[in-house]
DNA sequence: AGCTGTTTATAAGGGA
DNA sequence: TCCCTTATAAACAGCT
């Protein structure tokens, strides 16, 4: 059994599915789409487990990209060439996995198929497409806005300024686990784990990390995702013991930490610093700025 | 040729 | 036991 440490995910496989892991690679950008290339080297960074065997599991990868409704297909523009579409989360699917862990989906999400209707959100993959062009260009715009020290966007557009989130985030759930990745001794780390540069102005990927007494209190604070909504929680709303418990414990838990498997990655342990022990994200170029697909025609498979 | 994306099939594991 | 989710394999088409 592998010894959690800041460095050791070891070999072992992670507990997390495909899913999870293709979820957690784009939530972990800003722009919360990412081309297959960089889902797949988001794993490989972080998961020396996938460095092997890459094309069963890459496979497997792009089976559940394209059999599974929570990810829909966002083409490139035709002046950004490239390989491939992007790659992001249906704004609606954020409920589906259960007590917010990453171990196992509540629910399989099915477009059409969820209970009551978001009015936050679109429920169709076309709708769900053009809601992620919309929000994202928003996005890029209220980035721009901060740059160049502009007065605020108005309402709709500023994406940072809304009231922080409440709620219990499950250990396993993304948030938590990414949110982590972006903390640096002295602040925000300047890259996504992905290799998009973090605008200083933009809020964390999963800013209520910070305001929950969980992270760095005096970290900023903010609730919005790309979609421009609040970032429905991952997590379905339960309250929780207030020693998180992973959906599925397993015999050996780390000591100290009830409940928390063994093998868990360093980071969900007690490394605030990248898990990643032989990348350390330095900045790769991407093949395209995802955002800047934002005016291409959506199409969703 | 290699990558990307879709589809079908099969099997294992867990929960109800 | 049945159903659901997940993992894996494979075939195929389209694109760069």
């Amino acid at each position: 059994m592998p010894r959690p440490g800041r460095n050791t995910y070891s070999d072992q496989k992670p507990p997390y599915s495909y899913i999870s892991l293709t979820a957690m690679a784009i939530q972990s950008c800003p722009e919360k789409m990412l081309p297959l290339s960089e889902i797949y080297k988001f794993i490989m960074d972080r998961f020396p487990y996938y460095r092997e065997n890459t094309q069963r599991w890459q496979n497997s990868l792009r089976h559940n990209l394209s059999f599974n409704d929570c990810f829909i297909k966002i083409p490139r523009r035709p002046d950004q060439p490239g390989k491939g579409s992007f790659w992001a989360l249906h704004p609606n699917c954020g409920d589906m996995f259960e007590n917010g862990s990453f171990l196992r989906r509540r629910k399989r999400f099915k477009v059409g198929s969820l209970q009551p209707p978001d009015p936050l959100g679109p429920s169709k993959p076309q709708d769900a497409a053009h809601f992620l062009q919309q929000q994202q260009a928003k996005l890029r715009l209220s980035a721009l806005h901060a740059a160049a020290h502009l007065p605020p966007l108005p309402a709709g557009y500023n994406l940072s300024s809304a009231p922080p989130p409440s709620g219990f985030k499950h250990p396993f759930a993304i948030e938590n686990i990414i949110a982590r990745e972006y903390k640096v001794p002295g602040g925000l780390a300047a890259f996504s784990p992905a290799g998009y540069p973090l605008h200083s102005q933009l809020p964390p990927a999963w800013p209520h990390m910070y305001g929950s007494g969980m992270m760095d209190p005096a970290a900023p604070i903010g609730d919005y995702s790309a979609y421009g909504m609040p970032l429905k929680s991952m997590c379905h709303g339960q309250t929780l013991p207030a020693i998180p418990v992973p959906i599925k414990p397993t015999p050996g838990s780390v000591p100290g930490l009830p409940g928390l498997p063994a093998h868990i990655p360093a980071f969900l342990a007690n490394s605030p610093q990248s898990l990643s022990p032989t990348s350390p994200q330095t900045g790769q170029s991407s093949p395209a700025a995802p955002g800047e697909t934002l005016q291409s025609a959506v199409t969703v498979h």
